[in-house]
DNA sequence: AAATAAAGTTTCCTTTTGGAAACTTTTGTT
DNA sequence: AACAAAAGTTTCCAAAAGGAAACTTTATTT
């Protein structure tokens, strides 16, 4: 693969996926299920009766004085219609708030290869869900490519000016024109190139 | 709140976040330990080192013979280097691939608020992680605006014409004109106004 | 402010887990 | 193939979990 635009060299190149963001837990179990538990508004009885665990079982469980086994965990989960990392993970999910992060025109980073040339866009922004960028399709020809190009998540990408044709491994190749998108599965091979007169440009989003 | 432009009111409008794609688990859990173990190369021995839990434990678990404590999952999930929802969600994760929609330009579903004039783009691909639109400022003034717009996850626009006052409650007033773009915390504040002779045009993309 | 009801905790006891060691099966070596 | 070593299972028992009911605390009603 000669051309892959995640490098993952910078942060700012890094989608966040929130999988890796799962952080080690050393979970109080018991405050979490309370939480929850009077999130929907629930009795120890009434938990007790959905979940089919006694009482004074979930009592014990709430104060940290026994460790449920699994078993007990799962009547728990599909008692209160909750799922097991929901358990874990949910309790304080930090929502990042008040980030922004503007690019000028032409003022990204670029970063070319021999089949494109793009211009990555917030980069100073960090662990970010999306990664936008402006790219100029160099590649005037499928065989500029050794392999098809193919990573992890889905892209979205727009013509912002000339016009491509979008390769992708299972359909037909497709003209693009200005103004036209695509929205696609990556890890299904693709790869553009150029075909009007100008190098095509490109703006392209690629989320994990 | 006037102007929101996810109403989920059609599949295709809706961000698949991942965390409610997680289904109920009726969970071999030795089986997926075994597994896992197997998978590191590791016997019960050394997974009992690595662990802390006896070797005859590890076995019961694997053999579901006996449903460890929360405890011992702890134990477990430490000393494999795995994380809790690793343990139950992971084993089969359908990596959708091979999905493609194409919208020509100006084809887009049509969503006209008195704010913006939304195209959603994409909109034949359900379930997926951004959501492309075009849109069209028509507002021209700050309070054109019930109140910010606030809502889930991360956004970034490009200006595809004209200029924007991009106002965001953190904060001061930016002007952005084509070319330019932002990326930010969609549950800050924000609004966006036109500001040259002609609406403006962007493209805007969300990801939840 | 008693009295009553509801919610939550603790006790007591049965069932199950978890560990040490005995036992069985599998793998590798001569 | 017999033997040895390693890997895995089962047994036995101490320790911990889970349930029923007694008990305590917190709300609600009179």
């Amino acid at each position: 693969m000669t051309d892959q635009h995640q490098q993952d060299i910078y942060p700012s190149m890094t989608i966040s996926t929130d999988q890796h963001a799962q952080k080690i837990e050393p979970i109080k179990l018991g405050e979490r299920l309370k939480e929850i538990r009077k999130t929907l508004g629930l009795t120890l009885e009434e938990a007790s009766q959905k979940t089919g665990l006694a009482r004074s079982t979930l009592s014990k469980i709430e104060n940290e004085q026994i460790s449920p086994t699994f078993q007990a965990m799962q009547k728990l989960t599909n008692g209160l219609q909750i799922d097991i990392p929901q358990l874990f993970a949910a309790p304080k999910q930090v929502n990042t708030t008040g980030r922004r992060d503007i690019t000028r025109n032409e003022m990204g980073k670029v970063h070319p290869t021999s089949t494109y040339e793009h211009e990555l866009l917030a980069t100073q922004l960090v662990n970010k869900k999306m990664m936008p960028f402006k790219s100029t399709i160099r590649a005037r020809d499928f065989d500029a490519y050794a392999d098809w190009i193919r990573h992890d998540g889905e892209e979205f990408l727009l013509v912002l000016s000339g016009e491509i044709t979008f390769f992708s491994e299972y359909y037909e190749p497709v003209n693009l024109q200005e103004g036209d998108s695509v929205y696609y599965d990556a890890n299904m091979g693709h790869m553009l190139v150029s075909v009007s007169e100008q190098d095509a440009t490109i703006i392209w989003v690629t989320a994990s």
